[in-house]
DNA sequence: GCGACAG
DNA sequence: ATCTTGTCGC
């Protein structure tokens, strides 16, 4: 298969493990400093457990400074090879205070110099919502539905799938699966950034095949996240098609009412509508969280994935998508 | 101790 | 998302 290196990318992602080694170069001797100084200061404290996992499993030099990296309030956290007690050591040998597995509070370094690259992803999210177009009607009733979802059984590598339904009949018509490497970790609220080059690599395949749906269903939100900008809005702003975000657990807003089955539930915050909470008919307790991703209005949003379920706990589309990014073919 | 933040 | 033993319900 020939492949897209003449294409520009859609987004261009910073190097998160890059600019947090560096901050690590940067902690003064006898000082330690916490997961969320660090994760401040590359843009958002929100990735302070990244942050901690990073740096938990991470392939180090001996020389690395990671051990100097603690919790909040000085408990020390966690410690790859050797554990507690090597975290321990490698402090005291570098001339940090350890009491009671505790490092003292006047100990700990907060500021550090260096490109905030969080910072500038959350601007990017920011110019997603004014370039969406969430008022106009769909140009007519749906005949297909396109459902995306991304997968990692092989570590390093994004396993995305693409599934075209039957709007009508809810029947199969045409699938994909495509592998690319993983560029960037997963951070709430920054999803996209992990998955779209995923979704961007499949999707360039969909429209080569001639298999574009009407509208798209993305496994992730459209609009319901706190900047607006989930992966289904910014997947549909670029690729410029009809597209609804569905979820399995709850990101942001609050419910406007009970849950009863198949009764969709507005999702609010403040005033503003940004989707809403869907019961499956058949069981389940938690709902699938729905919200548009572009070129759709709330209502049809929830209208349709309403439509779309089965006998599963999320829409057709949306399962099937998420077993065959799960599956071995290819 | 509780709450909690898509995948 | 993935990992991962036992446990529960149809």
């Amino acid at each position: 298969m020939a492949e897209h290196s003449g294409e520009s990318p859609w987004l261009a992602l910073p190097d998160l493990e890059r600019d947090l080694a560096e901050r690590l170069d940067q902690i003064h001797a006898g000082r330690a400093t916490t997961y969320g100084a660090l994760a401040r200061s590359l843009g958002d404290p929100i990735a302070a457990r990244w942050v901690a996992e990073c740096l938990l499993t991470h392939a180090h030099t001996p020389e690395c400074r990671c051990h100097c990296v603690v919790r909040a309030g000085g408990d020390l956290g966690l410690y790859g090879e050797g554990g507690t007690p090597e975290k321990v050591r490698r402090l005291l040998r570098d001339g940090v205070p350890v009491l009671d597995e505790t490092v003292p509070p006047e100990c700990l370094q907060s500021e550090f110099e260096g490109p905030a690259p969080l910072r500038e992803l959350q601007a990017f999210q920011g110019s997603v919502f004014p370039r969406l177009d969430l008022a106009r009607p769909l140009p007519g009733e749906p005949g297909t539905i396109g459902a995306l979802d991304v997968a990692y059984p092989v570590p390093g590598f994004a396993r995305a799938a693409y599934v075209l339904m039957d709007a009508a009949t809810m029947e199969p018509l045409w699938s994909l699966a495509l592998s690319v490497p993983v560029q960037f970790p997963y951070i709430t609220t920054y999803l996209t950034f992990r998955e779209l080059p995923a979704h961007e690599a499949i999707w360039r395949e969909v429209v080569a095949a001639g298999r574009v749906p009407d509208v798209v269903f993305v496994d992730g939100t459209g609009i319901l996240h706190p900047r607006r900008a989930g992966i289904a809005a910014t997947f549909g702003m670029f690729a410029r098609v009809p597209t609804v975000g569905v979820t399995k657990s709850h990101l942001t807003g609050r419910l406007a009412g009970p849950l009863a089955p198949l009764v969709p539930v507005p999702i609010l915050e403040g005033d503003e509508l940004l989707g809403a909470a869907i019961l499956p008919g058949s069981g389940t307790a938690k709902p699938v969280y729905v919200s548009p991703g572009n070129l759709i209005r709330v209502e049809e949003a929830t209208r349709l994935v309403l439509g779309s379920f089965r006998q599963h706990r999320v829409p057709e589309p949306i399962y099937l998508a998420d077993r065959l990014s799960k599956s071995a073919d290819d």
